[in-house]
DNA sequence: TATGAATGAGTATTCATTCAT
DNA sequence: GATGAATGAATACTCATTCAT
């Protein structure tokens, strides 16, 4: 998670300039602000700088005085936020390190939780998914999370390593990491458009990745 | 599978004008291959008309004689997509529906089968996805297509009601078919721009999706 | 001169796109005719094309239609104003060729006639000096340009060899061009913007360039 | 000469504000010889004022501080090389005063020490020429130069007055002046950007130049 | 029907100038 | 006096759409 922040950091550096203070700090939290609210309003690309400027309260030169171009300000907004998934996965895990003494009581509460943390991060974790597709500095910052993410679920799953069946318990974490992630990540992006996708069927399939899961563990 | 082309056939009639012969169905033709290479190539709408005219030899006229704008095109080509998508799951589905006597024998086969159909469409599945966030016409289409896919499944799996332990064996099936379409989905999403996931990963992911699924049918 | 012309035509189609006629020529004239007036109103880059557009009755799609960009429709306009300057050497030097029976009676009518063409073509001869400075096609194509002239030139007072005192004629038409071209030249590129130059200096200036070049030939 | 100056020391203290000392007559040195370096390189006005600050270790501030705005800046850089180029003049005459017994020898001398103080003084000299095309205050202060050039010239030549044949010798200077200063200057402009004018061809004729004001100062 | 030349609104980016500190 | 961050008007260029032929 250090690994990201400190990417993150640098690339933050890297399209902004220095480190700053006051105004000027307030005046670039607008600017992304407004960016990654029309961002999610309208799509990745598909906002003015005009419109920045003038809901933000910013004007345009400022914006290219703190970033290169309007692709730098796009990635800094989805930087932030993979940096605030993370960190939202890290207090995650903390949170139900300690309150879960078996495997079988673990695996629905994680599914639970980090359901919720990807529901919050939805949108921008999306736009961060679509920019990807054609950007490579962000295809590159969403492999390192996807990286980090993964090790950190295995880690979790580790500390019930006794209780998975299988002859390769690392393997079945991993799978079951990426399983977990993919399901409740496609749900989620449906999720935002689709009013079919009930809470009722969204919870009974999270009780149901629960139990595949556990049942998943416990198999030989 | 019908009631998707039907509503497939609606839609193209709608933006197209009439039922179309010879050199005009050519062109037409044409105009849909280009879009669709250049959509593949670039993303959902960064490609010009005028591209299409030239390197798909239609004049720009003649695309506005076809389509109502730039979208009904766009549009017409995802829809086409969608359609051959769904007829891909039918001869698959079909295919398999006799060979395999149990449920364990058939949940790695049909794991694979659709991997290979989604692998062979995800570049217009993807493009599909992405426009559905904000296009509702598509979006809509979209979850057509997915209630589709989900009733074939569920008839799949119901062959082998018996098999499945669970006192719900359709929910069971349909969490099934949800958490193998978004494992196999989100794979093929990352495949494209990622060399990380290897053959070799991807080979043990399908073959722990398709023991986990087995798992859970066997579960009580 | 026609290797000029060549040259020039050429570098007209690379930038417009076909031979054109009727409602498309005369917008493309336009074009360049308000470039022209705007180029020499304020200098080679100093107008915008919006109001290329508004003055010349041309929309800006159509300025993109038959040139790349701006700096392609400038070169277009020195481009054709070399080509006129050319011509009118060539018609001028023709008028001269029988006219005169001597070196002595040739000199004052050739720098009279010269002086005159130069004058006509003053303004965009300038601006093509001062573009050649940063911009290599027109640096080439003044270099071109100023060849072609110089042999027209020495071809004139070659006809009047015998004349000439000094061991080596050729040199001395050279160096008798080269002088004239600059005081010329010169003279003009101040007299835009200077009424201290009056006609009267002007007349006698040119006279004792004449004279002077007249002792130079008789010179041994 | 001084009456140049004193126009020169006129202007810069109109667009400077005061006489300065110190640190801050550093300051203006920087900035007046970093905007030189820039416009030498790219242009008269092809520098930005950004440029100006970084390079020169001078704040935008005080610039605007010394300078109304950019103009005058640009304007100060020209009026000082104006100057330069006039003191060049002086210090090329005072050396040539003493030293010819005759006009035939000073001629060529005159005109290789001349050619020698432009060549030097070219790039400058080209901008100001440039720039007076379409500035008003430049183009004073290129005729104030130019008429000063001109009876430093008048003054060296008619120091051989009784060798000069014609009836009205100081016509005669007048016009190998304008004839000598323009067939340099020409030459040089070119010379920057043209390698077809090689040194040869460059020495051939300067000393022709010499024998054609020769010849011309024996005719009657 | 079919064509493709013409249109012009829309947008990222630059840079001289100002002014709060 | 000195600084340099902030401002926003100005401008080249793109491309969906129209319409005369």
């Amino acid at each position: 998670m250090s690994a990201l922040a400190d990417a993150v950091e640098l690339s933050l550096e890297s399209m902004g300039r220095a480190p700053l203070q006051g105004r000027s700090k307030a005046s670039l939290e607008r600017m992304l602000a407004t960016a990654r609210t029309l961002m999610v309003e309208r799509g990745n690309e598909d906002f003015t700088l005009q419109e920045v400027s003038s809901r933000g309260k910013v004007s345009i030169g400022s914006i290219y005085l703190r970033f290169e171009n309007k692709d730098s300000l796009v990635r800094a907004v989805l930087y932030r936020a993979t940096q605030t998934l993370a960190q939202e996965e890290d207090t995650m895990q903390a949170a139900l390190a300690a309150s879960c003494a078996t495997l079988k009581e673990f695996v629905p509460h994680y599914v639970e939780a980090y359901s919720e943390v990807l529901r919050r991060n939805a949108p921008l974790l999306r736009l961060t998914m679509m920019r990807a597709e054609h950007d490579p500095p962000i295809s590159a910052l969403g492999k390192r999370a996807a990286l980090l993410a993964e090790s950190k679920a295995l880690a979790a799953f580790m500390r019930y390593r006794d209780e998975i069946a299988g002859p390769d318990p690392e393997m079945c974490a991993k799978a079951a990491h990426h399983i977990i992630f993919a399901t409740l990540a496609r749900q989620l992006s449906l999720g935002s458009s689709s009013e079919s996708v009930t809470n009722y069927d969204w919870n009974v399939l999270k009780r149901e990745l629960g139990r595949m899961c556990t049942a998943y563990f416990a198999a030989v």
